[in-house]
DNA sequence: CTTGGAGTTATTTTT
DNA sequence: TAACTCCAAG
């Protein structure tokens, strides 16, 4: 597109957020009203115009795929040149976040080249932690200290803090406090950082420096929220503290925010006309995406939430087709049908165009196995990413540890993988010998003084030797080159040789090779791979087969398709069963939002389903249907018989009847 | 001491 | 179903 015209094609409020430049502005647009389109045209205008250099825009989102989209509509519509269109600040709050520290670690006494915490990392972290510190409580097991813990970042509260929470007793209050105390002097010691702490310390570091921060409020002329209704507290005065009044734009919608389990807050969206009283508000309510069938089924169902800004969103389209309603015996019948009905599509829709959205990733399994077995391509995006599949968080490992000798948690995972029969005794004589310093030192220590049996010692001297190789070859040889010989030398790749699924770990670890052969910089490598679950090349799959996308609920978001099958909509699984039991009617709303959301996806046709009966653990539970299906105006969807199979009675169980 | 097997149990969403 | 704990063999 000519940059001249970069209002074509918008409506008159579109027009508006893409001019309002001279006052910070909240822009709130409902699902397919053309936000993007509306973002990407106000950053593309700030540059064509020269109010702002492509190195003094910041655009933050939530995920790295909304990011990448953002950096990759950009440069297109302005005809960037790659290197110009790296310098533009593009990306998540916590990618910005370690950008910023990394620069300046030392302020806060860090070395650059700390390591991030993965959440798993941080499990295993606590988990140690808690053991060690006879931190016994039925209540408190690590891995809801660790959500607690990262909620409690989230809302910006230290461990000094936590007098404002709901704990059951002072006495609580002060284990908790000095746990978490701990836990935080723990991740020093290491020089590491947890996601929170990616976004906590920034607050820190301009506190402690404040020349820095003014600095950055200079650089940045303008700064761009998206997603603005997912920020939790810490981001919420990350970006208030940075964004200067007027250079300020945030876009969001209070029907999608379905991130308050990690702090996210409605509140944001009130309290921005307080926190910037010059601010303006635009809406966007005209929806270009889905039929009026769509729209007024979705609308009718989030009408149901009591906590929201309201707005009615409507389209000048065509009423399109009804929704279709199908009830499955069974979990197995849902996806035959899905895989029916894609089938049937098919002369006219590509299979990139049609969506299956699930709540739980655990849902994903049926479907994958259905579509396998009649051969119809598919992605599965959300659920288990390639960064946490065990192969490759090994392999990480071992890179992390030859790069950062104080990473604890990589030398943890790996002193054992493959089994060199140095196990939990040899590992806290380890423990012991480092005596507050890291395990890597301590191992060194543990050698000097023959503290193991010669067998360990021997497997220990081979390890210790081999991470120092790694180091001392990073300096001259690509990580590739210093990956593999970890690999082999380690005798991990013989050890690959016994697994049953060495086949699938092979290949990821041929994938991750490839993503590490793209890098000239382990440190880069390894930021990536501690903040993009799914790197590109491995998530994306760029090899141009059409395939349906099976996707989580969450990963959804800001995604449209032509054809949506939205699953399983049954008590328990949408709203699912810990909202319902643990977080009460604002739960269960957020439940509904993420419904919404899932609908919403759907330009053309949307398809709903339950079943009958769900096997949960072993047993298959008859099914109450979702109170959100009841909740969608009745004459927008069209009810299909269960198509009875010929199988009927051998291979479906039916419900047994419970006394 | 380590390891593997048996038995048990608990299952959301993601940076 | 996978992830964890517990227990006995080597």
């Amino acid at each position: 597109m000519n940059p001249l015209n970069l209002l074509d094609n918008l409506n008159e409020p579109q027009q508006q957020a893409v001019l309002a430049t001279d006052t910070a502005l909240m822009v709130l647009a409902g699902a397919g009203s053309g936000k993007t389109r509306v973002l990407t045209r106000r950053l593309a205008r700030l540059i064509h115009q020269g109010e702002a250099g492509v190195g003094e825009i910041m655009a933050v989102t939530f995920t790295n795929k909304a990011a990448l989209e953002m950096r990759t509509r950009i440069t297109e519509l302005l005809r960037m040149d790659e290197s110009v269109a790296r310098r533009m600040w593009i990306g998540t709050f916590h990618g910005m976040g370690a950008r910023f520290l990394r620069t300046h670690a030392e302020v806060l006494g860090f070395d650059p080249n700390f390591v991030i915490l993965d959440s798993g990392d941080q499990q295993r972290l606590i988990k140690r932690l808690s053991e060690q510190m006879g931190f016994v409580d039925p209540y408190w097991t690590y891995k809801r200290l660790a959500s607690s813990i990262g909620r409690w970042k989230d809302d910006g509260l230290g461990p000094e803090d936590l007098a404002t929470t709901r704990l059951r007793s002072s006495r609580e209050l002060q284990r908790l406090s000095d746990f978490y105390a701990a836990y935080q002097d723990e991740l020093r010691r290491m020089n590491a950082m947890d996601f929170g702490d990616l976004l906590s310390n920034c607050l820190k570091l301009w506190d402690r420096a404040p020349e820095l921060l003014t600095g950055y409020q200079r650089r940045f002329r303008h700064l761009l929220v998206d997603e603005y209704q997912d920020a939790n507290k810490v981001q919420y005065d990350w970006m208030r503290r940075l964004a200067v009044d007027g250079a300020l734009c945030v876009v969001g919608d209070d029907d999608q925010l379905i991130y308050s389990w990690r702090g996210a807050r409605l509140d944001n969206i009130l309290k921005f006309e307080e926190d910037f009283p010059n601010a303006r508000v635009i809406r966007l309510e005209q929806n270009y995406r889905s039929s009026g069938n769509i729209l007024r089924a979705s609308g009718g169902l989030i009408d149901h939430n009591i906590g929201r800004k309201g707005k009615t969103l409507w389209t000048s389209g065509q009423e399109g087709a009804l929704l279709e309603l199908y009830v499955a015996e069974d979990g197995e019948d849902e996806a035959r049908y899905v895989t029916r009905e894609i089938m049937r599509l098919v002369p006219g829709q590509s299979f990139h165009d049609m969506a299956v959205l699930v709540r739980t990733s655990s849902q994903t399994r049926l479907f994958e196995q259905a579509f396998h077995e009649f051969g119809i391509p598919y992605r599965v995006s959300g659920g288990l990413r390639f960064m946490d599949r065990a192969e490759i968080k090994d392999a990480v490992s071992y890179l992390r540890l030859a790069h950062s000798m104080r990473d604890d948690l990589a030398f943890d995972r790996i002193i054992n993988v493959p089994s060199r029969k140095l196990g939990p005794k040899a590992l806290e004589e380890i423990q012991r010998a480092a005596a507050g310093g890291s395990l890597m030192d301590g191992a060194r220590r543990v050698l000097e003084t023959r503290g193991l049996g010669p067998a360990a010692l021997g497997q220990l001297q081979k390890f210790v030797d081999l991470v120092d190789r790694a180091h001392a070859l990073l300096e001259v040889a690509h990580p590739v080159e210093v990956l593999d010989r970890l690999l082999e030398e380690s005798g991990y790749m013989e050890a690959l040789e016994l697994e049953e699924r060495r086949a699938d770990m092979r290949e990821n670890l041929r994938e991750l090779r490839v993503f590490l052969s793209q890098v000239d910089d382990l440190g880069a490598f390894l930021e990536r791979a501690a903040l993009e679950a799914d790197p590109p090349g491995t998530e994306q799959r760029e090899d141009g087969v059409s395939r349906v996308v099976i996707s989580t609920l969450h990963a959804a978001k800001g995604l449209e398709f032509p054809v949506v099958f939205l699953v399983g909509l049954e008590e328990g699984l949408l709203p699912h069963k810990m909202a319902v039991d643990e977080g009460g009617q604002a739960a269960v709303e957020e439940e509904r939002r993420l419904t919404y959301v899932g609908m919403t996806r759907a330009r053309e046709r949307l398809f709903l389903s339950h079943a009958r009966v769900r096997r949960m653990f072993q047993r298959l539970e008859p099914v109450i249907v979702s109170r959100f299906l009841k909740e969608i105006p009745t004459g927008t969807i069209r009810k299909r018989e269960t198509v009875i199979t010929a199988r009927r009675g051998v291979g479906i169980p039916r419900p047994r009847r419970r006394f």
